[in-house]
DNA sequence: TATTGTTATACTCTATAACTATA
DNA sequence: TATAGTTATAGAGTATAACAATA
């Protein structure tokens, strides 16, 4: 019979509305989205999280950190380490200002800015390349409506 | 000033295109919905996971263990550990099949066919009571495209 | 007193490999 | 030999609280 082990039984199992359930289609998109990232940007030692620090990094320099964690709704604690190895693997610098000594604000180094320059458009555009089964206006109009489902009524493209 | 604690300075990170990028939207899409979760079933001690889990063996009963994972994409040995807490709650029993008994049948006690019947509609329609600002045609729109976009090109609701 | 970031702990989920018992 | 499930371990992500330094 030989059936590749990907196609068991599946078929079999009935899931019913959660088929169209938000939270699970979310989560199965997830899934395939980090397949496609650790298939083109998997050789470097970051994680999705991490890329995503050096792009609002490379917008936003001299940014606090607990602004780019809250912005990408990174818990402080957890960007405590996030950025300790992100400064380890020199990309980033961290700096105490004159105003605020309890703050810290992160910029890139140059190595930072030459990783971003040559990842960040495969990074950014991953669903391009993933197995997606959209054509670029059904593309679009997804990533319209997931924008506003979640509050992010910025614009219209 | 008495600025509330989610507001300190986050319109001023620009997130750029990163805004646009699908892997970015689903996770902050399910970071909401998460939220949502634990706010209208988080009563109870069962992850989403083991919601779902619950609602496809009320749909597909005696099913081996290994079917229903990988319809829900989780993996195998964490599969054992979320029956294992199932069991233990009452909601699951677990069969050794004549046929085959390597392999595992799932089904409900009466107690988990109860808490299905009486959780299941907010669950599976988490997405509508979350904060969402979609309305029912534009989420129907999101849901058919998210479908698509994963490859699962059943219908067309 | 309140805020920024750090440390420490715990739990969920994923990934992997080694193992058992069956086939 | 291959398959179904288990056990064990490690890493990533999240949540929480206690803490130090600064405001």
């Amino acid at each position: 019979m030989n059936m590749s082990p990907d196609d068991i039984q599946v078929e079999d199992v009935d899931l019913g509305d959660l088929e169209h359930s938000l939270g699970f289609l979310l989560r199965i998109g997830q899934v395939q989205i980090f397949r496609a990232y650790f298939r083109h940007l998997g050789r470097f030692d970051l994680m999705p999280a991490e890329l995503s620090i050096l792009w609002v990094l490379h917008l936003n320099p001299d940014v606090k950190q607990g602004a780019v964690a809250q912005s990408l709704s990174i818990k402080a604690a957890h960007m405590t380490k996030l950025i300790q190895k992100l400064v380890t693997g020199g990309y980033v610098v961290r700096t105490v200002p004159e105003g605020d000594r309890r703050s810290v604000l992160l910029s890139l180094t140059d190595a930072g800015y030459a990783f971003v320059a040559e990842n960040a458009d495969v990074f950014i555009n991953l669903h391009k390349l993933a197995p997606g089964h959209l054509d670029p206006d059904e593309l679009t109009d997804l990533s319209r409506l997931l924008r506003k489902y979640i509050g992010y009524e910025g614009g219209a493209t």
